[in-house]
DNA sequence: TCACAAATGATAGTATTACTATTATTTATA
DNA sequence: TATAAATAATAGTAATACTATCATTTGTGA
């Protein structure tokens, strides 16, 4: 059975669907693989021209730069995240059971059965978790807001935050868990890799589980 | 009274110690004033030569890049919030009250009296909200750890860490509890003023009181 | 106060980046 | 099979991120 599922995304991300196109379906695997392997900043449009055999200005009519390129890339997996845990939780009643679902989800999103072949999950988690704060720390945030850019991001949150609601009705702060929640997540992968001494994550194997087995203590206590 | 704190920073920051001299002063000023308005991006050494009606040339005599030019000011920032954070606690017993402290510490840091004239240090807490995680979130990571220069972060992540398993012996993720409440008060600062619906905190005045009441409730939580 | 070194300024130059423009060629489609 | 659309090939520009050289100013110790 090959499923065909096409992620939706703001179309003021790319001047051209990439979906729609084999060359634009070319460009979000090599750029999830580039920039995975040399980090964004060592990453342009020339050296993607180069690994897929293309010019840099085919690629200019799919994304004006990349940092459209990025927060499209990005915005895919958020998209992704909001799928596979609406499906995950589809007829699940218990609210707690909901959010342990969506903690699952956070973790091991990039070891689901592959959905889409141009779309590597892991190294494009991978670029999530090292890159992806990028995308709203700039100078243009509030611009690419009121755009939509980051609606992607927000939905997750929301889908959180009412969970959490759902479980502890009344509580003070369900956005700022949510997100917390999100940001923990895609932080302690980073620093149990580089920085180790800012968390208390192992970096040998298991690491999913452990960061699982720990939200899962946070939102125990904070639910308590 | 004029005191004279000097802060002293990883010499692998800089070629020269921008703090020996008028110039090196000027250049951290500027810097931090520019990198505020323009954010990290659009911010240049040239610009900045203009600015401070320097030259480029001379810039680079004290820093090799933008990159670590920034690294040098958020490593200050860190060592600062270290320096208030021993101040202050100094003769305090209970771990309890050194949490509060420490946290009031996090959120009103910038609201200091200002120690040293060179040093906007509003603005240097806006560019540590809004750029901190790009010096850290490179291909270089490994190696700049390496050379130490996060030791000043790791330091106030293993110093409320101690602080936290005094209050709960024994507790499991001191580190990641002290790191995820230094990078939740810079996030939350930064959600509320771009990204509203990722935090509950408010974008209008009493910022700085809504933080540390949540930072106050989660860790009531967490410890309790 | 002279001489010397160190710091800074002035100027120029290079390689790379981030694009834009133009024309040629290939591919899809009616 | 003609025609449009997409892509490739090539060239070019302005800005960025530096490096190099030499001139000038400033500080210092004898």
């Amino acid at each position: 059975m090959a499923v065909n599922i096409s992620i939706s995304l703001n179309p003021g991300l790319y001047l051209k669907d990439p979906q729609q196109s084999e060359l634009g379906k070319r460009i979000i695997k090599h750029s999830i693989l580039m920039i995975d392997e040399l980090g964004f900043e060592l990453f342009n449009f020339k050296k993607l021209a180069e690994e897929m055999k293309s010019t840099e200005a085919s690629i200019y009519r799919y994304f004006e730069n990349k940092h459209l390129l990025l927060t499209y890339l990005v915005s895919w997996y958020w998209e992704w995240l909001n799928y596979m845990i609406q499906i995950k939780t589809f007829n699940i009643d218990d609210p707690k059971k909901k959010l342990e679902i969506i903690i699952h989800t956070f973790v091991s999103i990039s070891e689901e059965n592959p959905t889409i072949d141009y779309v590597n999950e892991s190294s494009l988690h991978n670029v999530v978790i090292s890159e992806s704060t990028k995308v709203y720390h700039t100078k243009g945030v509030d611009e690419e807001n009121n755009k939509g850019f980051f609606l992607n991001y927000k939905e997750i949150v929301s889908t959180v935050a009412e969970v959490i609601l759902e479980i502890k009705p009344g509580f003070p702060y369900p956005h700022a868990l949510a997100s917390n929640l999100y940001e923990m997540t895609n932080n302690h992968f980073y620093f149990a890799d580089h920085l180790p001494r800012l968390t208390d994550i192992g970096n040998k194997g298991g690491q999913n589980e452990e960061v699982e087995k720990m939200l899962l203590f946070f939102i125990n206590k904070m639910l308590a």
